[in-house]
Order: structure tokens, then C-alpha cells, then sequence
DNA sequence: AGTTTTGATGCAACATTGTAGCATTTGAAA
DNA sequence: TTTCAAATGCTACAATGTTGCATCAAAACT
């Protein structure tokens, strides 16, 4: 249940740490399966696919359809709750964004397909872009093995 | 298996100019499919989807199956003639690896879906890992708008 | 508390992108 | 020329998203 707006003086852009104050800053409806991906993808060691995330709320006992999931997933980017990121592979990865505007680095693994958050490793570089060129962001991932793949003599795909 | 180094005395490392050469040094068949797809990379002024090059070829009157463009990109990438990059939207992206390993950063439109290469911008940052991990590469991939979407005031689609 | 409105969901169908298996063709070595 | 593995071209299938539309329910409004 999202706490009544009078009693919580909190602004949109403020870091809320419940799912449903997230979501209902945004001006959404606060509903079981977007509680349920928000509270998946902040407990999360790293970022999640699609998939990833239908298997922690199956796992959370929550009925979900693959199309609510792909939308609810969908508004989050769009209200810059979640990120997404490209890594590698052909399916996204989710992210919750934390505070600010803090962005840093990934780590694909081309062994296991893993992907980690280098949250030491910034993501921010600014080049200087060709004219009429206006930059949004910066994605930088690394790519490479694993410590728990290592890399054992055996050449990786160039997945 | 590699050509027998006897008769052809370019070394695989060597950067080769035409299509022919650069396969043949990497012991593999000189086919037109090969030749067409790696001249198709040459002459591109930005990284080729699957479906681009296989436009490309269309063009050049070159009979090709989707399975095989698929297979004869996978070997590219395998020799490292070429590379993929996995700049956004769900398609790899190709390009021709040129001389040596200067590795350069992309920039994916959000608007249009278009990738072009920053070839001055290098993408070559080697952090510190954790314990474990080994480095292979770096990409790096900017997000906006590019000059000819220009910004319109209109809320770029964060695919 | 009951009603209404419209955002969110669930389902079916489809689109895109990439792989696997296998028979056939062909590059190039012998 | 002959030979034979490497490439090709099917067909089928897998994985990942998207679209349209009828239905449901969150929360705003009596």
C-alpha cells in the first residue's frame, strides 16, 4: 500500500527505498508484479534479464505474464527507476538505478555470460563528439573471464 | 587447419588489404560469400548489421543464405578480422578490425538506431579487477542523439 | 462504501534475431 | 582429375521482444 502523499513529504527525485513510494512518485499504479520486479532487481547481486527477474517472482509466489513482465520492466527504464544495459548476449539486463547520477562500468563474463556491476569503475567519460552530436550517457563494459569461469587454456567465444 | 606457411609468406597478423589475402591467411576457403562480406565491412562507413551486409550482398548480386551470412561472420570474429559490438537494440553490430589493436568507442543514436564509430576515442580503459578476473577487452558505447536526429525536443525511446 | 475511469494485465499471435542438423556443393590439395 | 573436408543452403527450431485487444483492478470521485 503506498503511504498516503500527506503524511510523506517525499520528492519525486528523492532516493525512495520502497518499491511501492518508487513507484508512486512516479505517478504509477502501485501493483503486485511491479512491487514484486522493483523489489527483485534491488536485491539483486547484479543485473537481471528479463528472465532472471520472472524466476524471482515465480520464486516470490507472484503470477506474472512474459508481456507484463517486458512492460512493467519497459516503465521502469522510462521513468529512469531501472536501466538498461546491453552487455552482451541477446537479451537486455535490468538495473535499479541508484541515487544520483552515479553511473559505473560492467563486467561480462564470455565464459558463463555473467554480468557484474564494477560499481568502483565509473561510466561517465564525456568525449568531445562530432558536431550536432548531443551525449546521453556513457555504457563502458569490460569483457573477460570470470573468476569462477577463470580462464583455463580454453579460448573463449567471442560471444 | 592454417596455410601452409611454405607458399604464402604473409604473416596472419599482417594487415592484409584485400579480402582474398586476409582469408587465405587465416587458412580459410576463399569464397565469394567471404569476399563480398568482408569488402562489404571494408567499404561501410559504420559498423554493418547481419541484415546490412546481407543488403550489401543483395546489391552486389551475390546469392547468399541467411544461415551462411550468419556463419561467415561468426568466422570472421573468430579469426578477428572482425569484431562485433553489442552497441544497443538486440542486432550485433560488425566491423573490420583494422591494423594492430587500436580498439576505438561507438556511438549508438537512440533515436535512429544508427552506430558510428569514434575513431579517436579509444575504448582501451584497464582497470583494476577483483581477484580473478582476467581483462580481455573494453567497449565502449555512447548513447544520444546523432547529428542528423538532432534533439527535438522529443524524449528519446531508451532502447 | 459504491461507482467510475483508465492504467495495468493476460492472452494470442506475430516479428526479429540467431542456432542446429544434415544433405549437397565446391575450393583447393594431391 | 580426383578427392575430401570446408562451406553452403535448406528446414526446423530456439530465444527474445512486440502488438492488439478484451478484461481486470487501483485509486480517484462521488
Amino acid at each position: 500500500m503506498p503511504a498516503p502523499a500527506s503524511s510523506s513529504p517525499v520528492p519525486a527525485d528523492f532516493p525512495a527505498t520502497t518499491a511501492s513510494a518508487l513507484i508512486a512518485a512516479h505517478g504509477g499504479r502501485v501493483t503486485r508484479t511491479r512491487v514484486a520486479v522493483i523489489e527483485a532487481l534491488q536485491g539483486a547481486a547484479h543485473p537481471l534479464s528479463h528472465d532472471e527477474v520472472g524466476v524471482a517472482l515465480t520464486d516470490a509466489g507472484i503470477a506474472h505474464d512474459r508481456v507484463t513482465l517486458y512492460r512493467a520492466l519497459e516503465w521502469l527504464v522510462d521513468k529512469d527507476i531501472a536501466q538498461r544495459i546491453a552487455a552482451s548476449e541477446r537479451a537486455w539486463r535490468f538495473e535499479i538505478r541508484r541515487g544520483g547520477e552515479h553511473r559505473h562500468a560492467h563486467f561480462h563474463c564470455d565464459r558463463c555470460g555473467q554480468v557484474l556491476c564494477l560499481e568502483d569503475v565509473p561510466s561517465d567519460s564525456k568525449p568531445a563528439l562530432p558536431a550536432g552530436f548531443e551525449l546521453d550517457r556513457s555504457e563502458l563494459v569490460l569483457h573477460g573471464a570470470c573468476a569462477d569461469c577463470g580462464r583455463r587454456g580454453l579460448k573463449m567465444e567471442a560471444r
